[in-house]
RNA sequence: GGGCCCGUAGCUCAGCCUGGUUAGAGCGCACGCCUGAUAAGCGUGAGGUCGGUGGUUCAAAUCCACCCGGGCCCA
């Protein structure tokens, strides 16, 4: 048989085994080849598909694809379902923005309805796009029954999950505090607030709370920059072990031109008024002279009870510690008093604070940022941030003698992105699951797992689920997987959790054909509450669920679990992999974590593997704004997808951020699959001169030494690339397919068995030759199997062109057969190291290496020697008659010790210096005794010291005039004489060069035989006479005609300042 | 403010977990070589004391502490 020419254009190629993929449906028949195989479980995490796929989707994804082709490699069946992420907030935002509208309010003018189904269509806008990238990747996963969280089905498991946690007594409501606009109703996610920051200068100000039963009458001191949450105040908190003083206000005294100081702004102190706020504050926040007349320690303080500064506003409801000083964390002294005003409702501490401790949780202001009508002073129905609003605070407090000073301050405040109004932290109705509780089993279950790397596991992840807090579940927007929570509206304690759609028409009657659960058709569906007597109504509450719950209920409801499969969702949990980007650290990997551990008590995956940002070639960030975000489809249509993916996986660990560079793509595609290819194609060339094929008949010789070693090479490279990819180190696994491909495969392997492949010369051996192409063929192959997860495209069209016509895919990984020598493996490494050593000599002589010469002198580390065969090949890599090894007998050599420090140390400690310099003073005999193995003693300071061989590293060093190199122990010395006969050689050896570029430049085929005719200078002539035989078999010349010029047509060439005229004529037939 | 990661040659990265004394690759640069793969390939050279400081140790790029710079996540 004939092996396939490689397509050269490397796209085209590609696009031609996507198109074998598709015709034979091999993604299918390889799931089908292991169809009783033992599952490895692989959770595809959902991209939302409003967004466009950019590069950073690329490295995700072939870490994904990569480990799923590996397991079907080595027997495993990979289900491998897509899905989408449909639901949330930017779905929302895309919706808003295409109906040109923004905000609550005007969707709810608009309509849930007609909202919600610009959501539902726009869901799909770029899947198609995801779905063309991720083939033209060679991503394969199940597209045609992708689990989609908007679908009916997947929002009947998400609702059985949250019944479930309902049942474990993890579900309840309370509040949460939202960064929200009043305007437009909504509280911000983070990346909205995050856009909306601004430099504003505020009035904040000095409150002055009296305590009840203080001897002295004395007022705590608190401080605020936003006066509108003091009428919601209800503690002020302390921190424990901070020194607090009570100051007494002094009478201010005139200044040297007798005059008072003048205070401008409202509020102040009375002479004798006491003061109470934090030693460490009181210079900068006191402006009247004042006298400390007691200290005290926070704790001291806890405990005590003050008046309200807007009586009414809140009802204290039988709780006993409100308007009384609390302990808490998060006070400090970094400015304000060192005592802090705590509104429950308007404060992320403050309301952690209100909920320990049991405070009110009532709420001041309104939705639509106005005071409650039971808000003293007035100020009943204002706007929070209206311009008059701060006035009338101001004049209560005065008037009540509540304040102490004001002062304008400048500092950042988050606004609405939409329509620029401050937003007012404040705590919205919210569904929480009580994670906490389960907050031990989280860490256990998140401990279990393989992360890759570690530290995500244990740093990022085990922080923050340390710090765990509930898991604010609901949202108050339309699009998404509506909670399924019925309230009955006379007693808010009778409540529903639905956990399916029967059950919801067991209560609410026929749900009909096709039923959508989504707003607002499921906000109409109520019955009578079933509780004795009530008589109230069922009303589904509002809001809709984070779309992380639906993205962490894939595990099951992908499969519809429990309504369904429940036998295929027992056997696909948990993952034993996944993969996504370090932002889902508390994303998808929190909500899978959390769902899993409440309701199947374990992990929901076995190991993790996380990848970092991609940034551009200078380190930043991709962005939109900077310009600098790379387009996938420029890169794939210039690199091919598997130089892509091959770099993003080789150049460096996953997790670690990486940089997009143009030219280390380029530099991917010269070394490694360039490289590949070109010994494809020279593997193809000669394969068919020669008839080879591996099916065929020709009996192989018996393997060389480097048949040997290379085939040990490629057995340690499938273990050690199968290791690597056991234990998801891809990256160190990618760079040794490279070495192997490109250094021993190529570049020594190739280069010194190139005269194998043909059978021409005189010597020419076919059985050699058929080993030759054995072990080349073997090598080709397995490396294309290696190279599969890696770059998928390439591998398969190399092993399809070089096996069997079956898919790489469809294979076994390869499996070493053991065939590593490890002494046959040093001989080839010193062998190596003496040909780089040798090269450099000739450099530095001056001598090229065509220039043949008479011996190479050689020092190997250790006394090792080469074996006959490895000795032969170094002789023929750097053109010398001979490889001498120096021995210790001769004059050419010296030795010296150097101390092993790794075994000194342990043995002498703090005199390992002292015994390593007296080792580097050793000579002579010692020497010889340490090398031939046997221990010596030496003097070190007045004691001796026995000193074992495995004690040092014996050097030999040359003593010689030769050009010479050397290298950790290696010494490479070439004798530079060039006799006559080494001239004529040499000669001839550029006849052959000169011939061969000729032979080139005229087009002929590398098996065309030509005649030869050569004339010129007396040397050249002789030379060509003298070196006939060996001049014509290598530029396969059936005759040489030497000095004969006749009339024929000559090209002139210069050898070493000779004239020489050459011509080629090739013998048709 | 908290957590995590990174900082080694002009650039991209190994090495660090498990400490051992001329710290390795590749790119780029300079010079040279080879070629029956050729709009390829190979070699040599120059170039770093491992972000800083302090500590542990006979010995620190490697372990510890603090600091500086960059990034990410969370407040």
């Amino acid at each position: 048989m004939a092996y396939r020419p490689l397509t050269e254009s490397v796209t085209g190629l590609e696009e031609e085994v996507l198109r074998t993929w598709d015709a034979e449906d091999t993604f299918r028949l390889s799931l089908d080849d292991r169809a009783d195989a033992p599952d490895f479980v692989f959770f595809e995490g959902p991209p939302t598909a409003n967004g466009r796929p950019g590069v950073h989707h690329i490295l995700a994804r072939t870490i994904k694809d990569l480990i799923a082709r590996y397991r079907t490699m080595t027997g495993h069946r990979v289900t491998r379902i897509a899905g989408w992420d449909t639901h949330g907030l930017p779905v929302e935002l895309e919706a808003e923005k295409e109906l040109g509208i923004s905000g609550k309010p005007e969707i709810e003018e608009l309509g849930i309805r007609e909202f919600n189904d610009v959501c539902r269509k726009n869901i799909f806008t770029y899947q198609d796009e995801w779905e063309k990238m991720s083939r033209r990747i060679a991503y394969w996963l199940d597209y045609e029954h992708p689990y989609v969280t908007c679908s009916s089905r997947f929002v009947e498991s998400a609702w059985w999950a949250i019944s479930e946690i309902e049942k474990r007594g993890l579900l309840y409501r309370g509040h949460r505090i939202v960064p929200y606009c009043p305007r437009c109703g909504t509280g911000l996610s983070s990346h909205e607030v995050a856009q909306g920051y601004r430099d504003v200068n505020e009035p904040s100000v000095f409150v002055k709370f009296h305590l009840v039963d203080d001897p002295d009458g004395a007022r705590i001191l608190s401080w605020t920059t936003t006066p509108w949450t003091l009428p919601g105040n209800l503690a002020l908190a302390v921190a424990e072990d901070v020194e607090y003083v009570r100051v007494r206000v002094l009478e201010d005294q005139p200044d040297e031109a007798g005059k008072l100081p003048r205070r401008d702004g409202p509020g102040c102190a009375a002479p004798g008024e006491v003061l109470i706020l934090a030693k460490a504050r009181v210079e900068s926040v006191m402006t009247h002279p004042y006298e400390v007349v007691g200290e005290v320690v926070g704790a001291e303080l806890v405990g005590r009870a003050y008046e309200p500064l807007f009586p009414g506003a809140v009802e204290r409801g039988g709780s006993e510690a409100a308007w009384t000083v609390l302990a808490a964390d998060f006070v400090t002294t970094e400015d304000g008093t060192g005592i802090v005003h705590t509104a429950v409702m308007y404060g992320e501490d403050d309301y952690r604070l209100g909920v320990a401790t049991g405070l009110p949780q009532q709420h001041t202001v309104d939705e639509a940022g106005h005071f409650m009508p039971e808000v003293p002073g007035g100020l009943g129905g204002l706007h929070v941030k209206d311009k008059g609003t701060e006035r009338a605070i101001r004049d209560w407090m005065v008037e009540n003698d509540l304040l102490y000073r004001r002062e304008m301050y400048e500092h950042s405040y988050p606004h609405c992105w939409r329509c620029a109004s401050a937003l007012l932290y404040m705590a919205r109705n919210s569904w929480y699951i009580r994670t906490t509780a389960v907050k031990d089993q989280l860490l256990a279950n998140s401990a279990s797992v393989d992360w890759h790397p570690p530290e995500i596991g244990s740093g990022r992840m085990g922080e923050w689920l340390a710090n765990n807090v509930d898991w604010a579940l609901s949202r108050e927007r339309y699009w998404g997987t509506p909670l399924p929570i019925w309230l009955c509206s006379e007693d808010d304690s009778h409540r529903r959790v639905v956990g399916s759609y029967d059950e919801l028409a067991g209560f609410a009657g026929d749900l009909g054909e096709d039923f959508d659960p989504h707003r607002p058709e499921i906000d109409e569906i109520g019955w009578e509450c079933h509780e004795e007597g009530c008589g109230g109504h069922m009303r589904r509450v509002p809001e809709v669920a984070d779309a992380w719950f639906d993205s962490g209920s894939m595990p099951f409801a992908q499969w519809h679990y429990p309504f369904e499969n429940v036998d295929e969702f027992e056997r696909h949990f948990p993952a034993h992999y996944i993969a996504e980007g370090v932002d889902q650290t508390r994303g998808w990997f929190y909500s899978l974590l959390a769902i899993s551990t409440i309701l199947f008590e374990t992990s929901p995956y076995r190991a993790v593997v996380v990848n970092d940002l991609i940034l551009d070639a200078h380190g930043r960030k991709m962005s939109k704004s900077r310009g600098n975000i790379v387009d996938p489809w420029d890169a794939i249509g210039e690199y091919g997808a598997d130089v892509i993916r091959y770099y993003l996986i080789a150049g460096s660990n996953p997790w670690l951020p990486k940089r997009w560079d143009p030219s280390a793509l380029h530099e991917t595609e010269r070394k490694l699959f360039s490289t590949l290819r070109h010994t494809y194609r020279f593997f193809v060339l000669y394969a068919g001169e020669e008839d080879w094929s591996h099916d065929g008949d020709r009996v192989a010789g018996e393997p060389t030494d480097l048949d040997r070693w290379i085939l040990g090479r490629l057995d340690r490279l499938a273990t050690t690339v199968g290791e690597g990819l056991e234990s998801y180190d891809l990256t160190r696994a990618a760079r040794q397919i490279q070495t192997f491909v490109l250094d021993d495969l190529s570049n020594w392997y190739v280069r010194r068995s190139r005269d194998r492949f043909w059978a021409t010369g005189d010597d020419a051996d076919p059985a050699d030759t058929a080993r030759a192409f054995t072990t080349l063929h073997e090598c080709l192959s397995t490396s294309a199997l290696l190279l599969a997860p890696f770059a998928p495209l390439l591998a398969d069209w190399l092993y399809r062109a070089l096996a069997d016509g079956d898919s790489a895919h469809r294979a076994d990984f390869p499996a070493s057969a053991d065939r590593f020598e490890s002494e046959l493996d040093q001989a080839m490494e010193d062998a190596r190291e003496l040909a780089a050593l040798g090269r450099a000599a000739r450099e530095d002589a001056g001598v090229r290496t065509r220039q043949p010469l008479a011996a190479v002198h050689a020092v190997v580390p250790g006394g090792r020697r080469l074996p006959e065969s490895i000795s032969a090949l170094l002789a023929e890599e750097l053109n010398v008659k001979q490889v001498v090894f120096l021995s210790d007998t001769g004059d050419l050599l010296r030795l010296s010790a150097k101390a092993n420090f790794g075994v000194l140390g342990p043995k002498h400690g703090a005199q390992t210096p002292a015994v390593a310099r007296a080792i580097g003073e050793l000579e002579g005999d010692g020497l010889a005794r340490l090398r031939e193995g046997t221990g010596v003693e030496i003097t070190v300071g007045d004691r001796v010291v026995e000193v074992a061989p495995e004690d040092v590293e014996i050097l030999e060093h040359a003593q010689t005039e030769l050009a010479m190199a050397s290298s950790q122990g290696y010494l490479a010395a070439l004798d530079t004489d060039v006799d006559e006969a080494l001239r004529g050689e040499g000669l001839a050896r550029e006849l052959v060069n000169r011939v061969q570029r000729i032979r080139r430049e005229e087009g002929l085929e590398v098996a065309d035989r030509i005649r030869l005719i050569v004339a010129g200078a007396e040397d050249i002539e002789n030379a060509a006479r003298e070196h006939g035989a060996y001049i014509a078999g290598e530029t396969l010349a059936v005759s040489v005609d030497v000095g004969n010029a006749g009339s024929a047509d000559l090209t002139s060439v210069e050898i070493d300042d000779l004239d020489a005229m050459i011509r080629v004529e090739r013998v048709s037939g």
